[in-house]
DNA sequence: AATAAAGATGACACGGACATCATCTTGCTC
DNA sequence: GAGCAAGATGATGTCCGTGTCATCTTTATT
């Protein structure tokens, strides 16, 4: 399957909803219920993205996690750098293991083209306009015209576990 | 890692080893030596190409497999589409699983116009390019010019196999 | 200082892609 | 048609990404 990985979509989930009480802190227990994602991987991706700086944590009785900077100011690409490594995007297309710099294959410059079209989306997508028209975005387009598109209320009625917010005995 | 499955390097090496001798019969467990694939995979894999009409198996004594199709008829997609299956382009490059046809992340679009843009080159790359001028193209250049690159006795001296055609007890 | 609430962390479990093996089936050669 | 050389196939093993758990460390509160 040619895309990211999976903890990648959690990463930027998990931001989205941190990013809906600016300034504050988050719980990752309370975070995890509301997107719905294993707490206790959750708490290991969270601390990929403070390793990196892009969130701050604050350990302790009323601690928590909160943005390190606006979402304005979080790309995809360093989401994507702090959850997968730098190495996410692979040397060849065909995943051939003697596609070098010296003996490439026919596919080899279309992928580093590619490759560059990738990272640089990435790099020019803000956390922000993610979360935009989303997430919290639906306040915003409420704000905008009372009933547009209408499909605001189901969500997350697809999945083999359904509304349970937490799963400890 | 963002790139095809390594079945897919794996396929298109035996192919390619498989024009070597064109209209003749080829080995499994030969080109499993030429290659230095995992001769049992290497069955899995050729019976995926066969049973999708890209190579011949022809079975008992003096038997083998060859090409079905001239080289420059088999698309690179076909060999993809063959031994990934026909869902191998993620539906989101970010792996959100809430990112729908109607609830679009700011990728998609993006997303999808890389997607129609692999798909066209492995579509429009045929097996001959890539057996061109990499593994059997060797002739090919000798047969323009005697010494150009001069780059042509060196191959297979970076990984760590070293040299071994075979490795049972 | 004791306590409780929070994240950090390393060990472990699971599942699917990758790889291997033993065995069955097929079809040539004689 | 007997024997054998070849691919086909299902069971099994291995490894890594993913997910879980128990425990440790930190810090505000009292």
């Amino acid at each position: 399957m040619l895309c990211l990985s999976q903890t990648t979509g959690y990463a930027i989930k998990a931001l989205g909803c941190l990013n809906e009480s600016p300034g504050q802190c988050g719980l990752i227990a309370e975070i995890a219920g509301r997107t719905r994602l294993p707490r206790p991987y959750l708490a290991k991706i969270v601390n990929s993205l403070a390793r990196k700086g892009l969130v701050a944590a604050k350990r302790g009785h009323k601690g928590g996690i909160s943005l390190a900077r606006r979402p304005v100011d979080i790309s995809l690409l360093q989401i994507v750098e702090a959850v997968e490594g730098k190495e996410w995007l692979g040397p060849c297309l065909l995943a051939l293991d003697d596609c070098t710099s010296d003996n490439t294959c026919p596919t080899h410059d279309f992928w580093l083209d590619i490759g560059g079209r990738i990272r640089r989306k990435l790099a020019e997508t803000t956390l922000a306009e993610i979360i935009g028209p989303r997430w919290q975005g639906a306040a915003q387009a409420r704000r905008v015209s009372s009933a547009k598109g209408s499909t605001a209320g189901r969500k997350a009625t697809h999945g083999p576990t359904a509304v349970r917010p937490d799963r400890r005995p």
